[in-house]
DNA sequence: TCGAACTCTGACCGATCGGTCAGTACGATG
DNA sequence: CATCGTACTGACCGATCGGTCAGAGTTCGA
């Protein structure tokens, strides 16, 4: 592994751990042996490094995206398909969702925030049938928000880890019952 | 109001806006209009400054993890009170629940952010009902997180505004959707 | 063998950070 | 009038921040 791999991966595990402001360039180069020097030799600024290791993740869910059928009666067959294809993406990098919901309000003029922004909400848009209720809209941001917010945590966490095939059954599960199941058909349980 | 109460809000507003170590104690004392000496004086650090800024979410919260049975037949029965209770906590708190979340990875060695954390496990661990099932802990986990989520982010949200009352019963109902339905009743929709 | 390109480093820079401190303004109290 | 506590301020401090720069070590093709 090249030097500017190592420190892509050091750097995202570290803004993951501690945030963007919480990290120095110096932290990070120590965490792989090298110079903060060394890292700026890299990329050419913080920023540029923050946007560099979350670029993969980013691209992850764009390719999610760009498959998607923006309307029509396939839409609704696509819910599914997209629901795991976005629990996927999540869990193969944790790291950068963990940095993009504990960062995003911090960082909102980052460009890579901004477009990791627009990114969540086509998905949430194809997520939701056509004239979607308030009702439905927060069902499936709670659930977005919920599933992203766990993955992100689950990198520290010391709780028992359940095996991630299970977790990503139950991300999956829970993520359409929110998206597809009538919901008024729980009123009477109040 | 006095100017200490002013402080507390401007920086409790900061905070949540551009997170914790993105706000500068010179920032704060700028909002109010007055010099960082000054909030110096009223709070013996930044981080004493935090702890007084989330205290009154904190009790708040504490207070309904006070009134629950801790076990018993009464236990079930309470889901209902607990969910509401939760929810219209959050929503009378929303900054300090907005740097909770988003805060909470870089800060978790700060001793009011450690002691949410312990109210937040208390009030998971009554929403589920005894010898939970990986399925129900993880779905109650997605609610809280992607309820609290929203709540946070909702302060800065240019989107349109649902009215809170809406709000307030969408969440409640969503999480007790996710605390007491049977999942798998959802199996067969896969 | 020469030099160009690449990788890396330590010294250094201005800015800003959280925090300290001596001192000032002022209303209340004796 | 003298004094004391409260509220507040500007000057200042050491540390650390992101970033620059000149140069050293190495590799490699001409």
């Amino acid at each position: 592994m090249t030097t500017r791999d190592t420190i892509l991966q050091a750097a995202l595990e570290r803004f993951a751990r501690t945030g963007y402001l919480g990290s120095s360039i110096q932290q990070i180069a120590d965490d792989v042996g090298t110079s903060k020097s060394s890292v700026l030799y890299h990329f050419e600024s913080k920023e540029a490094l923050l946007e560099a290791a979350m670029q993969p993740a980013i691209d992850a869910m764009s390719a999610l995206v760009a498959a998607l059928p923006h309307a029509g009666p396939d839409k609704l067959e696509a819910v599914p398909a997209l629901a795991t294809g976005f629990v996927d993406v999540l869990m193969a990098h944790s790291a950068a969702v963990s940095v993009f919901v504990t960062q995003r309000g911090a960082l909102r003029d980052v460009p890579v925030i901004g477009r990791a922004n627009a990114l969540v909400d086509a998905i949430a848009s194809t997520l939701v049938q056509e004239a979607p209720s308030a009702r439905v809209l927060t069902r499936v941001s709670i659930g977005l928000a919920g599933v992203a917010f766990i993955l992100g945590d689950a990198l520290d966490d010391d709780r028992e880890h359940v095996h991630p095939a299970e977790m990503r059954e139950i991300f999956i599960d829970t993520l359409l019952e929110l998206c597809l199941a009538q919901p008024e058909s729980l009123e009477s349980a109040r």
